[in-house]
DNA sequence: GCTTATATGCAACCTGGTTGCATTAGAATG
DNA sequence: CATTCTAATGCAACCAGGTTGCATATAAGC
């Protein structure tokens, strides 16, 4: 299912903001804030894109998490996967292939690790 | 080492707000944010409360973690556990017993993992 | 007790995100 | 294709969590 596809599945209107913001998301290896969007659609209005995100999430089209830096980051929902926030760099990495555990009578929808990237540790 | 020789030892004054902001801490189960904290100190500051924050992770006696509603939760950093956030009653529960896995190149410091809760699961 | 640097308390500020509301524009209907 | 109706946009004003500047207070060392 293409992004658009997913937007018109749930009974939402296919506008030219949420093309555009879903067509950006596609192109992104990692997870990102309204500030990096907002300098690869200089267009888009601010309460746009977070009603947008909330209106998605809620679709489970984009996921989002928070960062070390109370700011939230986005990200097309496809494979479910965890992410490393590095606490020096604050760069926010995809961990395609870590596994995801199994905790009995929880039901998890996101892993977030928090530390030192292997840049950082390099230094 | 009890909280206040952990001031001390890191060169910190050991000051009232100080004292009762570890005596306070040491009382919690689960990590608190300052909303909470302040209705069981109904005399703290809130910059000096947020100071002391980023003094004692600094040194590592407080440990932060994010919220999924923006907030920051704080809890003495006693044995390394990770945290589980419920997306719908928004709880913080420390998964005291849970592995923390290896991610070869990566320095590991929190883990959240966020989702349903089994009390959030029965309904 | 005196000195000095650190920490506090207050108010003002910053920033990421939300809300109210008038206007625009998808989508469905004929 | 024009009409209608409701969802979505865009702007400005707002909100809340957290930070900062600065004058005052107070630990800690002598
Ligand atoms: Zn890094
Ligand atoms: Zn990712
Ligand atoms: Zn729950
Ligand atoms: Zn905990």
């Amino acid at each position: 299912m293409t992004p658009d596809e997913r937007i018109t599945t749930n009974g939402l209107r296919l506008t030219t903001p949420r093309k555009k913001i879903l067509s950006i998301f596609s192109s992104q290896a990692h997870p990102i804030s309204f500030e990096e969007y907002a300098l690869l659609d200089t267009t888009i209005d601010k309460s746009t894109f977070y009603r947008n995100m909330q209106t998605f999430e809620a679709a489970e089209i984009i996921q989002g998490i928070e960062s070390d830096e109370g700011k939230r980051y986005f990200e097309l929902s496809e494979k479910q996967h965890p992410h490393f926030i590095c606490q020096y760099c604050h760069t926010i990495t995809c961990l395609d292939e870590a596994p995801i555990p199994n905790l009995s009578g929880y039901r998890i929808n996101s892993i977030t690790y928090k530390g030192q990237c292997p840049l950082c540790s390099d230094i």
